[in-house]
DNA sequence: TCGATTATGGGTAACGTTCCCCAAAAAGTT
DNA sequence: AACTTTTTGGGGAACGTTACCCATAATCGA
C-alpha cells in the first residue's frame, strides 16, 4: 500500500549518462559556463527536461553556492515588511536565486542571532537583515562571512550595504503637513531608546530627531512635546493618555509608527475625543492598518517595494564583486493624507 | 584595508584534530549517537566551544539531513499566519530544527510550486504547507518526497497530515451568537470558488457551508443570504454594497474573514450605516485588525499558536517514522465578541 | 582462565556538485 | 606545411559530513 522508499532523485550523473556526455559538460550547461558548444547545450537541456532533473542545493552548497538569499525578519507581524519582501522577490524573479525568510523573534537579540547563524550555516549566498536590533559588531561579523545588506537601520559600515528610508525627511513631511493645516501644538510619541549605539541608528530615534528639527524650522521649538513609550499599540495608548492629561492638550499627535497610532485612536475613542475634529493623528509606515476603511489614517509611506528592489540590486552586485566599496541608499518617503488629519478646532 | 578572504570556517576535522580524536568521534558527539564515552563527549564538546565550531548544513544535507523545516506561506500579509509560525517555532525551540519561510505568491499556483520545489531542492527535512491552493495531486507529489503537513485546508490524504480549524463549527459560533442577540436576517459574504477540488477542501467553502447548516438548525433556512465575492477588503466592500441594495437589508453580516469585514465596515461608514446600531458585523480569524482599537471586531479565533504547535508535533513524529499512517487534527475555534455585534435595531 | 559479549574508537567510502586541470580536435597564421 | 591559438570535451579531486564497517580493549559469565 505505502511506498516505502521515495524514488531516488535524478542526479547530474543520470543526466550525463542519458545525454551521453560527461558530468562536467552537464555542469557547464547548468551554470552556462564557458566550454560548451551550442549542440552540446541543446542535447543536455533536452536530457534535463526529459528526466525532470533539478540540481541538489546541498551539493552545490558544499562547493560554494546555494543560490539562496536569506532574509531575517525580526517581526513577521509588522505589516511593513511584506512590501520589502515582495520588492525583493519580484526583483529576483528572473535570477536563479531563491528568497527564504527567517523568523527572528520580535525584539529578541538572541533569537535574531540564532536565525542569522542558522542561515550562515545553511550557506546562504547573501543575507538581508531587516531592522536588526543586534549590536553593530554582530552585524559586521555576519557581513564578513557573507554579503549582507542591512535594511531599515541607519548608520553605515564598510562591511555591509545599507538601504533605508529617509526617516528624518518622513518626520518632516508629517510636521509640514500638520503645520500647513494650522497646527502649532504638535506632539510626538516615540519609542524609548537607551542604547547609544542604536540611538544613532534606529529609525525611531531618527524620526524623533526629524520631528524636532522640523518643529524648530517652523519656529515651533517651544512647542516640542515628546512622549517616550514603545512602538506598540499599548505604547500608543499609554502615550495618548499622557497627552490627554496635559494642562494644555496638543491639537495634533504624530505617532512614530502606525501601530502606535492605533493605540492613540483607541485611547481617544475611549476618552470621547473625536479625530480629526478635536485632535489630528498621523502615523508612519503606511501599513495595511492605515488604509483600512474604519481607520483611514494619514501616514508616511516608505515605498517598501522600492526598498526591496534596491536591496536586490545591491545584493547581486555584491555577490558579483565582494570587494566593491559599501554603499548606502536612502529612499525618500511620501505622505499619504487620509481622514485623521484636519485643521485644528 | 579590506579583508579579501573571509576566514575559513572551522570544520569537523579541525575539531577532531584539536580534541585529538577522529572525525567519526566528533560526528557521534554531534548527533549524540551511540559509541561515545562520557569522557570523549566532554573532550569533544570542549573543543567545539573553544573553536566555535558549527556544523555545515550543506554537507549534512548531502548525507540526508539538513535540520531545516520549510514553511510555505501563500501570503505573508495575512495576519493569521504569524500565529501559526510562532506556534511552530516555539514548539521547535529545543530541537535542532530551524524553520525557514518561503514566500509563495498570493493566490498564484505557479509561485507556490516554485517555492515548494525550491525547498525540496534545498533538502528540507519536512514541509509545512499553509493553506496551499495547489491541486491535491501536487500536494501528494510533494508529500512523497518529504514529510509534509498541510495546514488550514481540509480534505485528508494518506500521504500527508492535516491540521486545521473546524471552520464549520466556527461559522456556527458566529450564527449562534447573532441569533442569540435576536438577529434573523443574517447575511454571509463568501469567497467564490469554482474549482470542485478546492470547493470541498478550502476553508472558505466550509465556512459558507457551516453558515448554511447553522441557519437551518435555527429554523432560518429561508433567511440564508450569501454574497459571493473574494476574501479581500475590496471583496468585502463590494459585497456590503450589494447587501445595502437589498429591498430588505440584513440586520447582521457574517464576513468570512477579517479583511472582508474591513471592507464591509468601510462601505457601511461611507453609507452612513452605524455599526452595531444599524447592522452587526462579525469576521473570522481574529487577526490583529480585529483587536485594533478603532475597529474592535467580533471575530472567530482559530488559535493559530496551537495549530502551529500541533503541526510541529506531527512533523517530528513523521520524521521519526515516515511510514506511520496519516493523521488529521481538527482544532476547535472560539468566538471573541467585541463591539461590532449587538442586538438588532 | 578462557571464550563470549559489550563498550569504545577509528578508517573510509559515499553523497552530488563544481572547478582546476589536461587532451584532442579544429581553426587560424605565417 | 609547420606552427600557434582557440574551441570543445572530459578526468578526477575536492567540499564537510555521516554511516557502515572493523579493530581493539574492557567486562563478564561460567
Amino acid at each position: 500500500m505505502e511506498v516505502p522508499t521515495p524514488p531516488r532523485r535524478v542526479t547530474i550523473v543520470d543526466v550525463a549518462r542519458h545525454a551521453q556526455v560527461s558530468t562536467t559538460a552537464v555542469s557547464k550547461v547548468l551554470r552556462n559556463a564557458y566550454g560548451a558548444s551550442p549542440a552540446m547545450r541543446a542535447k543536455v537541456q533536452q536530457a534535463i527536461t526529459e528526466l525532470g532533473y533539478r540540481p541538489n542545493a546541498a551539493a552545490r552548497g558544499l562547493r560554494g553556492q546555494t543560490y539562496t538569499i536569506g532574509v531575517m525578519l525580526p517581526d513577521i507581524r509588522n505589516p511593513f515588511f511584506p512590501d520589502i519582501v515582495d520588492g525583493l522577490t519580484d526583483a529576483l524573479r528572473d535570477t536563479p536565486y531563491q528568497v527564504l525568510l527567517g523568523p527572528g523573534g520580535c525584539n529578541d537579540e538572541h533569537a535574531e542571532a540564532c536565525v542569522t547563524e542558522a542561515m550562515i550555516d545553511r550557506g546562504m549566498d547573501a543575507m538581508v537583515l531587516v531592522a536588526p536590533i543586534s549590536p553593530r559588531s554582530h552585524l559586521e561579523h555576519i557581513a564578513t562571512s557573507v554579503p549582507t545588506v542591512v535594511v531599515g537601520r541607519h548608520g553605515h559600515s564598510s562591511w555591509y550595504d545599507v538601504v533605508s528610508d529617509d526617516d528624518q525627511a518622513g518626520a518632516a513631511l508629517v510636521v509640514d503637513h500638520l503645520v500647513g493645516l494650522g497646527h502649532r501644538r504638535i506632539a510626538h510619541i516615540e519609542h524609548a531608546e537607551t542604547d547609544p549605539d542604536r540611538l544613532a541608528e534606529m529609525p525611531n530615534a531618527i524620526r524623533a530627531e526629524g520631528y524636532k528639527q522640523a518643529m524648530r524650522a517652523h519656529g515651533l521649538g517651544a512647542e516640542i512635546d515628546i512622549v517616550s513609550t514603545t512602538y506598540t499599540q499599548e505604547g500608543g495608548y499609554v502615550g495618548a493618555r499622557q497627552l490627554l492629561a496635559r494642562p494644555e492638550r496638543p491639537t495634533a499627535v504624530f505617532a512614530g509608527a502606525d501601530v502606535v497610532a492605533m493605540g492613540v485612536l483607541e485611547a481617544f475613542t475611549e476618552a470621547g475625543v473625536s479625530v480629526p475634529e478635536d485632535i489630528s493623528v498621523a502615523g508612519y509606515d503606511n501599513t495595511t492598518f492605515a488604509a483600512l476603511g474604519p481607520v483611514s489614517l494619514t501616514s508616511v509611506d516608505q515605498a517598501g517595494h522600492h526598498i526591496g528592489a534596491e536591496t536586490a540590486r545591491l545584493l547581486l552586485d555584491r555577490i558579483a564583486d565582494r570587494n566593491r566599496p559599501s554603499v548606502q541608499v536612502k529612499l525618500s518617503p511620501t505622505l499619504v493624507t487620509r481622514h485623521t488629519t484636519a485643521p485644528p478646532p
